[in-house]
DNA sequence: AGCACGCCGACT
DNA sequence: GTCGGCGTGCTC
């Protein structure tokens, strides 16, 4: 036995691997071992072995347990870490083990449940639906399904019908199926009334996937720049069609992983995949699984047995043992972000993961993240690193761009943040039996103080940001360098006494709204109204089936629903993020802008969207209403140019954190 | 990060 | 005499 020294990754805050000895466990390369550590039992897993050590030999334990026998971890997954460890600069062992689903960061074996999937013996296959009682509905339309289907899995029979188990169960009692196990997985919840047919392509469309299937066999980031209802998706559904129907056999085995942004859309582009990719296993990873499901998926897609791998920004470190495409939807989006521990871009390890396999990596939005557009168009970059891709035409219908206006809200007073022109168009749309939506900015809770009469607005007196208003400890406070002031009670520009902090909550809209039009039925959508499972699902289909009149909520009304009646948008406050001291909050108020729009007069009806802003001449209103993204990305990358900001300078946040105020300053 | 070890003050 | 406060340091 040379090799057993197992150099194990640990879930502790040290940036190594620890030795341990083997001690006769037949132990794989990417196992799940549990040791004990300092006194305590922790689960690891094996990143590799070794025939001696460096520490001390009196110092070495043995492992205490081998879990499982299979090998969870491949070589691709622990290189990809290991370089987003020394990139991101976070401990391997913790960057490591929270890639895993939670199930197996425990310990104890990871159960996976037993599924099977069933078809008729030939004994059977002699029968006809004829040949079984009448009465018996269930057992009839079980065994139709399996006669037309030549294997259906549990979870195909659970959609004819509950009492699928007890048919099932008779059919095997007669000797009339035969079973073999399969590794389950679970489908999110989520009804479709989605074609199954593939549409027409339009010229641009097929000229996008022509020119990424072109080159499907070499690392390539296609940036896909196709505005709302381009058809984006379609393109997608092409690219894994073409993919994973690879005509060798050596590669029919091709996987390929969807990133999705960590919101609750991730259902419908579920559900149109299954529709129109039947022949293909799928799996998402999300938040919203349980811990059982996202187990389960997880390990379908690790051992290769799903296909189409759907999921959120923790998804990327997925081991895929035969990833041949990724695509990144919503590319700009920010919560592919990690906020904290390791604190890497999804899309950016994505790209790294892509180049690593010599693959495709095809990252789609209709407003590209300025770092993204600055990688793709050659007059900024010369290098250029991306290709760039543009979906200009509408693939939907004949549907018309919806007309953008600003209302400028400091020429009219408005009614607890609803101008009188906005509240008059909502009547109409009401009277017309259409739909309204308002649409409120998060960021709208950390508002500016700002005097209607004269413009004014706080300025932080040490640098150059907006002081915020925080009405809990009544002061003015600088995001930006810290800076802490008293409300002022007077505009100091022009006197006037009615100083108002702008930003509304969902909530206080709600009430107003409610007090204009009693009869209405009015629903809200924020993070408090949707805490439950369903309750988004449930308002939506509220909306859908005509029952909600006003729709009132935060960014995830944004993207990805289609409401056909739905006919005004009104944006109530947008000032904040033309001031605010993050950099990119004017590029992300604008694709946020660009999103809500999509949302009015999908169908027949022209939409109307209504902006209200002090600054209706600011240059990204410009933009916005000719719906030129192009133009107001080119004007921003100027910008950032000329003051030496991202993409053309490198900034590093440092933070220190600490118990006492004392220790943190001594940095 | 945990957790043991260790060295001083207030209790049955 | 012991219980327990949390400062220091180590973990294969």
């Amino acid at each position: 036995m040379s090799n057993n020294i197992l150099n194990i990754a640990l879930d502790v805050p040290l940036d190594r691997l620890f030795d341990y000895l083997s001690d006769g466990f037949d132990v794989q390369i990417g196992q799940r071992v549990v040791v004990d550590f300092a006194g305590r039992k922790l689960v690891g897993i094996v990143v590799s072995k070794s025939a001696n050590s460096e520490v001390p030999a009196d110092k070495i334990k043995p492992i205490l347990q081998a879990l499982e026998d299979g090998t969870l971890l491949d070589r691709d997954t622990f290189k990809l870490i290991k370089f987003c460890t020394d990139y991101y600069q976070t401990p391997y062992g913790q960057a490591l083990i929270s890639a895993l689903p939670a199930r197996l960061r425990q310990i104890k074996p990871a159960v996976s449940r037993k599924q099977f999937a069933y078809r008729l013996s030939d004994l059977a296959k002699r029968l006809t639906v004829n040949d079984l009682p009448e009465r018996k509905a269930i057992l009839r339309r079980v065994f139709s399904a399996l006669s037309e289907n030549t294997e259906l899995s549990e979870a195909a029979l659970a959609e004819l019908s509950s009492g699928w188990r007890k048919a099932i169960n008779e059919l095997e009692a007669m000797g009339w199926l035969n079973k073999r196990q399969i590794l389950a997985t679970h489908k999110t919840k989520f009804n479709s009334a989605e074609s199954v047919l593939a549409p027409h392509l339009n010229n641009e469309q097929q000229l996008a996937i022509d020119a990424i299937l072109e080159n499907r066999n070499s690392f390539k980031p296609w940036l896909l720049h196709g505005i709302t209802g381009s058809g984006k998706t379609e393109v997608y559904i092409r690219l894994l069609q073409a993919v994973l129907n690879q005509s060798t056999a050596s590669e029919s085995n091709a996987q390929a992983l969807v990133l999705v942004p960590e919101i609750n859309l991730t259902p419908q582009l579920e559900a149109r995949f299954r529709n129109r990719l039947p022949q293909y296993t799928l799996v998402s990873l999300h938040s919203n699984l349980s811990e059982s499901e996202r187990l389960q998926n997880w390990l379908a897609a690790a051992s290769g047995s799903a296909k189409i791998i759907i999921g959120t920004r923790l998804s990327v470190f997925t081991p895929l043992p035969n990833l041949k495409l990724i695509i990144i939807d919503e590319e700009h989006d920010g919560s592919y972000k990690q906020q904290e521990g390791m604190r890497y871009h999804a899309r950016d390890v994505a790209l790294v993961r892509a180049q690593r396999l010599n693959i495709p990596v095809v990252l789609g939005t209709a407003t590209p993240a300025l770092e993204s557009w600055f990688n793709a168009v050659a007059s900024f970059n010369k290098a250029s690193k991306y290709t760039l891709l543009t979906l200009n035409q509408r693939a939907v219908a004949q549907s018309v761009l919806p007309t953008i206006r600003c209302i400028d809200i400091s020429k009219s007073p408005t009614q607890d943040g609803l101008s009188p022109i906005l509240i008059e168009a909502m009547r109409v749309r009401l009277k017309r039996g259409e739909q309204s939506l308002l649409f409120i900015n998060r960021r709208g809770y950390s508002p500016v103080l700002h005097c209607n009469a004269c413009h004014w607005i706080a300025p932080c007196l040490r640098c150059s940001s907006r002081l915020v208003v925080h009405l809990s400890q009544k002061c003015l406070r600088c995001h930006h360098c810290g800076h802490e002031q008293k409300i002022s009670l007077q505009c100091p520009s022009c006197g006037n006494a009615d100083l108002h902090p702008t930003g509304h909550g969902t909530q206080r809209l709600e009430q107003t709204l409610n007090m204009l039009f009693p009869t209405a039925s009015i629903a809200r959508v924020d993070r408090d109204s949707t805490s439950n499972k369903n309750a988004l699902t449930d308002i939506l289909s509220a909306v859908h089936n005509g029952e909600i009149d006003i729709l009132v909520g935060t960014q995830m009304l944004a993207k990805g629903h289609d409401f056909p009646n739905l006919t005004l948008v009104g944006v109530i406050d947008t000032d904040s993020a033309l001031f605010s001291p993050d950099f990119r909050a004017a590029e992300r108020l604008f694709s946020q802008l660009m999103q809500v729009a999509g949302r009015a007069g999908r169908a027949d009806k022209v939409g109307e969207v209504m902006v209200q802003t002090s600054f209706p001449q600011h240059a990204l209103f410009d933009a916005l209403r000719s719906q030129n993204y192009t133009a107001y990305a080119n004007n921003l990358l100027q910008e950032r140019a000329a003051t030496q900001f991202p993409p053309y300078a490198y900034f590093a946040l440092i933070r220190a954190e600490a118990h006492s105020f004392n220790d943190v300053s001594l940095f």
